[in-house]
DNA sequence: TTCAAAATAGCACGACCGTTCGTATATTTC
DNA sequence: GAAATATACGAACGGTCGTGCTATTTTGAA
C-alpha cells in the first residue's frame, strides 16, 4: 500500500533499472548529497538550494554533485521526491496499522503534528514549497503539488473511513474536514516556527477535537474517550 | 486608532522630518518604486526581490532605485510596512466600523479572507514573508513578525470584544479562535493560490460558522442569523 | 537667474550562481 | 591482471546579485 497509485521510484535523470547491487558507489554518495540537501532545504527553502553549498556540505566539488542530478531543477525534484518519502514512512505507515477510523485518523494528525512542529529544525517542504512555488509553474511545482495531493488523498481517505466506520455521522463533509485540519497544521506550523509561539502544538491539539466533536456519533465519542 | 501602538513611520534610512512639501519628488518616486516592489514581492517572495529587477519595471538605473533604501534589507523592510499600511487600510480600518461583537469579528475575517484569496495577483506577503523567514533570524524577520503580532493582537481584541458584547460564550478561549481561524486563512492560502482549488474561499466561509458555532450565546446565533 | 542640494545615472567591484568541458581517478566487469 | 566505465575534479564561462564610488542631471527656493 502506497500513499499514491502511481508511477514507481522513475528516475528521470538515471533511467537504469535499479539492480541491486552495481555501480553501487553512485547511489551512495547521490544519497548523502540528497540527505543534505534536505537538510539545507528545510532551513533556506527550495529555492534557497544551492549546488555550491551542497557540494561544501559534502566536501565534494560543485560539478561532482551537480553531475548526480544533471540540472538544479532536477535536484529539487529529487529533493521533493527523498522528502516524500521520509513522510511516508514517519507519518504514513506507522499510523495506518491503528484500526481504521477515529484511531487512524488521529493517529495520521498526531503524526502529522509531530513532523510539523517538533522536528528540531527540518521545517516542512510541503509547507514552505506551497509558499516559494504558488506563482511559479514548472515541473518542480508540478512534482509538489503532486505530493501534496496524494497527501491530502490519503487523508480524506481515512476520514471517510471514520465515517464508513460510523465514527463519523455519515453526513460528514469529509473534504471540509480536511480542509480544517490542514488549517491547524498550518497555523502550527507558522507560530511554532515563525512566531516561536510554544502554546501552539496544544492548540493544534485542541483543534483536533473541537472539529472532529460535531461529526462524532456515539461510538465515535467512545472511541476518543479510550485514548484519554 | 491604529492597529500597532508603536513608533511612527521613523524612516531610518532618511532620519529628516517628512515635512509636508518640500522635497515631494524624492518621495514620490520612492512610492512608485514601493509599489513596484510591492507587486514584484508578491508573486516571487521577499527574498526574490531584486534591485535589478525594481529597476526595470521603474525605468530606472539601479544605483537609483538602490539610493532611496540604502540597501536591500531597508528595502524589505520598507516593503513590509507599506503592504501593513495596505492592509490596515484594506481589512482593518473599514470593519471596525461595524458595530463590536460579532459583526466586527466577522467583517474582519471576511476581509481577511477576500484580500488573501481574491486579489488576483498579490499573495500575502505576511503568509510568504513568515515561511521565508522562519528560519531567517534578523530585522527583517522582526519587522516582519511585530506587524503580524500586532495583526494577531487587533484580531484576538475583536474576539473578547465578541464575549464581552455576550455574543460569545464568557469561557471562550480567545486565543483558540484566532488560532483557528489564522489556520483557516492559512489553509485558504494554500488551496487557492498553491493547488488552484477554487472551492477553497467557501470553504473557509464555512469553517468560521464551525468554529464560531460552540462558542455562540443565543444573542451571538441570532447576530449571525442578521446576516443570513 | 542663480545656486546649493537632492535625485539619478554610469561604471566597476567582488561574490556567488548554474552550467559546461576536458581530464584524471576509482570502481566494476571481463 | 587489463579493459571499460562510472565517478569526481578543476577551471572557466556568462550572468545576476548587492553595493560603493563619481559624475551628471533635476529640483526647489533665494
Amino acid at each position: 500500500m502506497n500513499i499514491r497509485d502511481s508511477s514507481p521510484p522513475a528516475r528521470v535523470a538515471r533511467p537504469d533499472k535499479p539492480e541491486r547491487s552495481p555501480q553501487h558507489k553512485g547511489q551512495q554518495t547521490r544519497s548523502a548529497i540528497l540527505e543534505a540537501a534536505l537538510g539545507l532545504a528545510s532551513h533556506v527553502g527550495l529555492e534557497g538550494l544551492s549546488i555550491g553549498a551542497l557540494a561544501e556540505m559534502t566536501g565534494m566539488s560543485k560539478s561532482g554533485v551537480f553531475a548526480h542530478f544533471g540540472s538544479r531543477e532536477e535536484l529539487q525534484i529529487s529533493v521533493i521526491r527523498e522528502y516524500h518519502a521520509k513522510f511516508e514512512e514517519e507519518v504514513f505507515y506507522p499510523s495506518i496499522r491503528d484500526a481504521r477510523g477515529l484511531p487512524r485518523l488521529q493517529a495520521l494528525f498526531d503524526r502529522w503534528v509531530k513532523r510539523v512542529s517538533v522536528e528540531l529544525d527540518s521545517g516542512c517542504i510541503y509547507i514552505s514549497g506551497a509558499v516559494e512555488f504558488d506563482d511559479r509553474p514548472g515541473p518542480v511545482r508540478d512534482a509538489l503539488a503532486d505530493m501534496v495531493l496524494a497527501w491530502h488523498q490519503a487523508l480524506e481517505r481515512a476520514i471517510r473511513l471514520a465515517i464508513e466506520a460510523g465514527h463519523l455521522l455519515p453526513d460528514t463533509d469529509a473534504g471540509q474536514i480536511l480542509f480544517e485540519l490542514h488549517g491547524l497544521i498550518l497555523a502550527l506550523h507558522h507560530d511554532a516556527r515563525f512566531l516561536r509561539n510554544p502554546g501552539a502544538l496544544d492548540r493544534a491539539q485542541v483543534g483536533f477535537l473541537r472539529i472532529a466533536a460535531p461529526c462524532l456519533t456515539e461510538e465515535g465519542r467512545r472511541c476518543l474517550k479510550q485514548r484519554h
